[in-house]
DNA sequence: AGCGATGTCGTACCCGGGTACTACGGTGGC
DNA sequence: GCCACCGTAGTACCCGGGTACGACATCGCT
């Protein structure tokens, strides 16, 4: 059963999103958030598997609030929408750590498809935009361009959050130590490594260490042996 | 009207293509067959424009039966479908005359899309593989014409231990799934898992699934992302 | 026909990992 | 002087991971 929080600021747009998610013997809404405070709120109180996202809402708005949601490391996914699709919305929308990014006038199966996508972990982005976004990342990708070659660590803008013991503690997950050996090695307390760890884990949004090494390995952080 | 035949060893599978390719207007579904064998009699028998191939079936399996099928000379073609985006499949697949390779878990789309290209003779490989099959394909470019090696497994000697399955395991491993996503995805008890995933740590001589992740790293069976 | 390898599934048990708190000393900035 | 941040440490609790069994079906090989 897939848990869903709508957060929209009109009513009737919320309705539509309740009647459709209700119909599905899979899927259940826990609530409903009229703005991106509400959202947060309600998604630290409920814990729902995915949000279900506006971008434009009063007060906060669903970046923002996407990106503090996703800075707590909870497990909950948020599925961005949007009228229209405007590509700002989807960059910073996805930067801010969204699961995917969807235009409300998509064919239900679709937003259906997407909210199932995103609550096991997958992404989505709407049709119309990967075909854009993919061209404005694959410009940022490519170390065979002849042009720029000092960049020797593109690091992962989640590791710029950490503090200097926190990457420390990272380097040191990615390597295979348990929270044992962390200790004995940096002559810590077990109790002091699991609280690195947790914050460790909640800043880079990673649910556990598994992710936390192929986090490392990923950014280079931790460089294969 | 493209005529398929749906061959899967899991009746709620092919169900769901069933549903799905009935749902269009432009598709039938001729039969469905629960292994190799019966595809073979049943594309013999029925001469489906398309075949939906699953990899894995009971007795014969879906590569193997992709082969005999191609070889008749028969029209109909042959899409490969599988749970992951494993290389040895794709290569052995395509090398076995099939007319295109997805994942399963591919958009409905995808998949309809997929059928009417290779109906009307085209080829379709998912999106998630193409990269490697090209990069596969430009290294066999240069003056070599390997006629008996088509496998490349310069795999850490610990690999080498396990069995197919168990590769396969530890690829997913290295994805950062847990045993309950690992149990789900490949239709698995969760206690099955926990055998492979056993079996695979004693293998490979590692500790815990952490020291699994780097080791697929490290050998490259998962490449970073 | 028998046998080993492989893949599947189950139960029971223990332990490390992760979370949710609280707490306190040091340090640097304003 | 105060406060925000950081690093340290503790307790209590729950859950997923890993181990150790046993069991059964299929398949390939001899």
């Amino acid at each position: 059963m897939t848990t869903v929080l709508v957060a929209d600021d009109q009513p009737l747009q919320r309705l539509g999103f309740r009647m459709l998610l209700e119909s599905q013997d899979d899927m259940t809404v826990l609530g409903e958030a009229a703005n991106g405070t509400e959202a947060i709120r309600m998604t630290a109180e409920l814990h729902p598997d995915v949000v279900l996202m506006d971008v434009r809402m009063p007060g906060l708005d669903g970046i923002e609030a996407t990106r503090r949601i996703t800075a707590t490391g909870d497990r909950t996914r948020v599925l961005i929408l949007t009228t229209f699709d405007l590509d700002e919305y989807a960059y910073s929308g996805l930067r801010a750590g969204a699961s995917g990014f969807l235009v409300k006038d998509a064919q239900p199966e679709e937003l259906l498809a997407g909210i199932r996508a995103v609550s096991t972990g997958d992404a989505v982005v709407a049709p119309s935009l990967t075909r854009r976004l993919l061209d404005a990342y694959v410009h940022h990708l490519p170390a065979k361009t002849p042009t720029d070659g000092p960049e020797p660590t593109p690091l992962d803008a989640r590791l710029t959050a950490l503090t200097d013991r926190e990457r420390e503690i990272l380097t040191v997950i990615g390597k295979g130590w348990t929270n044992t050996e962390i200790a004995a090695r940096l002559h810590l307390a077990e109790s002091t490594v699991k609280t690195h760890v947790g914050r460790v884990l909640a800043k880079t949004g990673s649910r556990d260490r598994i992710q936390a090494v192929i986090l490392a390995y990923d950014t280079g952080l931790v460089r294969p042996s």
